[in-house]
DNA sequence: AGCATAAACGGACTTTACCCCGTTTGCTAT
DNA sequence: ATAGCAAACGGGGTAAAGTCCGTTTATGCT
């Protein structure tokens, strides 16, 4: 007999068992030395012994070391925004989508500070700027609050962009600028004040 | 006698004959082969080889690989804006403060078009994100024009960086996404007219 | 169960950014 | 001039990211 043995073209199939076995282990592995070591810290070697794991599994698992950190990030976006969707009022379902959006800058800057480190490590310095998702999700969701908003015509795919990149730029710049221990607090509360003035001009009639 | 040949204490002092040679040499060296090579083929040890100097002389001189980028960038950036300050009416002085602002934008997304590519290679991956000016001449020109723009009270300085980050994030986002060796003027002209959108709701009565 | 195959694994190897430190050189004050 | 010295230079050394490829393993099919 011949082969039609071919059983699917190109499509990558599902994860094997061993691959996901590997995975989590090592995003909890790597957790661990983050709690411990800071990102800062972190190598590819380190975590690949840590976890009893060849390098090359590594990076066939993350492809890169920020890769890693982006794996983090996605997991704790994922609770963020289940916590917004499903949340209580201002943020969640039931308020006016304006007073939504405000609620929304504020939560997704302490979201940000919160995790500032991680990141920070998950930004790719070598190619492509802001891969992945990034801020992908956030920005879905501010698209969605800005269509239920009655604006005039505009172009909301790009104004949506516009104002994430108002809403995280800050914070990175900030972030990065000092260690902020202290102006912490300070920094926080003015961004989230920003951002509300921003919203409430952009969006008023 | 005693010492008091203590000149200075701290300051830098000023640059020295040799390094100022070399790090113009350097620059120089480093445009041709990035002409040549692209950015992603320009390593530490073949400029220094192709500069006829060592190694450790480059790094004491940008500090890092990024670095280098970083000076070719403020060349440019300190060009554009000198042309952006004493330029024709539109861009330059002479225009209302908002149409300035809509064409210093579109001027801006050209701009960073045109160099993306050491741009996007000056983002310094390990630590602090948009270290150095990255757009602070750009921040400070959007803040000047923004004080001359009546503005009920507001926040000038978080706005400036706020519209900053949504001329800037856009146009990293999209030009990391994709090669842009077509849908580029397309690109180019949607987020252009995006931020004159924006500029004209924020600063509308 | 047994087989075929694509995917996953491991770890040696390569490349490159960045550090260190002994040596050299341009300034400045005598 | 020239002595003193801070700054600059050079290039070998180190560490860590990322690649390669021969070996092992899960999975779907018969």
């Amino acid at each position: 007999m011949d082969r039609p043995v071919l059983p699917l073209v190109g499509a990558p199939r599902v994860e094997r068992a061993d691959a996901v076995r590997n995975r989590l282990h090592l995003l909890a592995t790597a957790r661990e030395m983050l709690a411990e070591q800071g990102t800062e810290n972190l190598t590819m070697d380190g975590l690949a012994e840590r976890a009893g794991l060849g390098k090359g599994t590594v990076f066939r698992r993350f492809g890169t070391r920020a890769g890693i950190f982006k794996a983090l990030m996605e997991d704790e976006e994922q609770a963020f925004q289940k916590q917004v969707l499903s949340g209580p009022p201002p943020l969640g379902p039931g308020a006016e989508p304006l007073d939504r959006l405000i609620a929304y800058g504020r939560a997704r800057v302490g979201f940000m500070i919160e995790h500032r480190e991680i990141t920070r490590a998950g930004l790719d310095g070598r190619q492509s700027v802001p891969t992945g998702s990034e801020a992908t999700l956030s920005r879905m969701h501010i698209r969605m609050l800005l269509g239920q908003i009655h604006l005039g015509a505009a172009d909301l795919d790009v104004l949506a962009v516009q104002l994430t990149a108002a809403l995280e730029g800050p914070l990175l710049l900030y972030l990065s600028a000092s260690d902020l221990t202290e102006a912490s607090l300070q920094i926080e509360e003015r961004t989230a004040q920003g951002w509300q003035d921003l919203v409430q001009r952009v969006c008023r009639p």
